[in-house]
DNA sequence: CGGCATGTTTCGCC
DNA sequence: AGGCGAAACATGCC
């Protein structure tokens, strides 16, 4: 589930966490980086933000200024006990706490309970991870600050298909293998395309559908409530635009549906 | 049981 | 040197 726009679901979810002092954190070692625990214990979170698909906590106090969140594919934040999120379509929808790779316990405030978690991040595959202080200046253009001239910029030189430039973090940020699809439905152009080969009006299109579709999935509740919902994805029925049937097959090693009639 | 999954990293090949 | 694609990673679910 996780792409851009969980990503900034859980951001949003985290801004209670501000002010608040971490008492202790139980991690699995395997997903974070030697010693987390003792690191962040006593830091007090000042500010919450992200970049891409990357959540970031801004702790203050300790050896470290700030905690990054990574999902994976299955990774899940559930803060003060509820999950922004609760629904995962490709996972299942227990929350078993054996999943938990990371709680934070934070000091007992008005209207809390210390003994539940501030927050756990939760992820049956243990794709995702916790870092410290992540290097985020490879990272391409966040997209909800992606304008065209960014993408032209991000696109140029690129001989893969576009769909795979749009999935590659180090060119933009956020977008993953549903929003992508998405977004490339939106502006009618074939996930196979060239990136270098978008002309300047199909590059303005294409940011023109990024910077207009994404707060309307983020307002619906994040990457599977786009026109490509998960079950048009698995049952490929007729293209909602102009009634061709919507074609699967893997683009950039993921699988992708798209339009074979209005997407060229 | 086989195949597939909203992601990233690594390796080998140009 | 750096872009590119395939494989690997880990685990649950259909």
């Amino acid at each position: 589930m996780p792409e851009g726009l969980e990503a900034e679901i859980w951001r949003r979810a985290c801004e209670p966490l501000v002010g608040r002092t971490i008492v202790d954190a139980v991690v699995d070692e395997r997903v974070a980086p030697f010693g987390f625990a003792d690191i962040v214990r006593g830091a007090t979170i000042s500010g919450v933000g992200r970049t891409g698909k990357v959540v970031l906590l801004d702790v203050e106090d300790v050896d470290a200024e700030r905690i990054g969140l990574h999902f994976g594919m299955t990774g899940r934040l559930v803060v003060d006990g509820a999950a922004p999120i609760d629904r995962l379509t490709y996972a299942s929808g227990r929350d078993d706490s054996a999943w938990d790779r990371v709680r934070l316990f934070t000091q007992a405030s008005p209207g809390t309970d210390s003994r539940i978690p501030a927050l756990r991040l939760n992820d049956p595959r243990r794709l995702g991870k916790v870092t410290l202080d992540p290097d985020l200046s490879t990272l391409g253009v966040d997209v909800f600050a992606l304008r065209a001239p960014d993408l032209h910029r991000a696109l140029r030189g690129r001989r893969t298909a576009v769909k795979s430039a749009l999935l590659d973090q180090h060119v933009v940020a956020g977008l993953g293998n549903l929003l992508s699809d998405e977004v490339l439905w939106w502006s009618g152009i074939s996930p196979l395309r060239r990136a270098d080969s978008l002309d300047d009006q199909e590059i303005a299109g294409l940011a023109s559908a990024i910077r207009r579709r994404l707060p309307i999935m983020l307002r619906r509740g994040g990457s599977t409530m786009g026109t490509l919902s998960p079950d048009v994805r698995s049952a490929c029925p007729p293209c909602e635009r102009d009634g061709v049937p919507l074609q699967r097959g893997s683009v950039g090693g993921r699988t992708t549906i798209w339009c074979p009639d209005h997407q060229r």
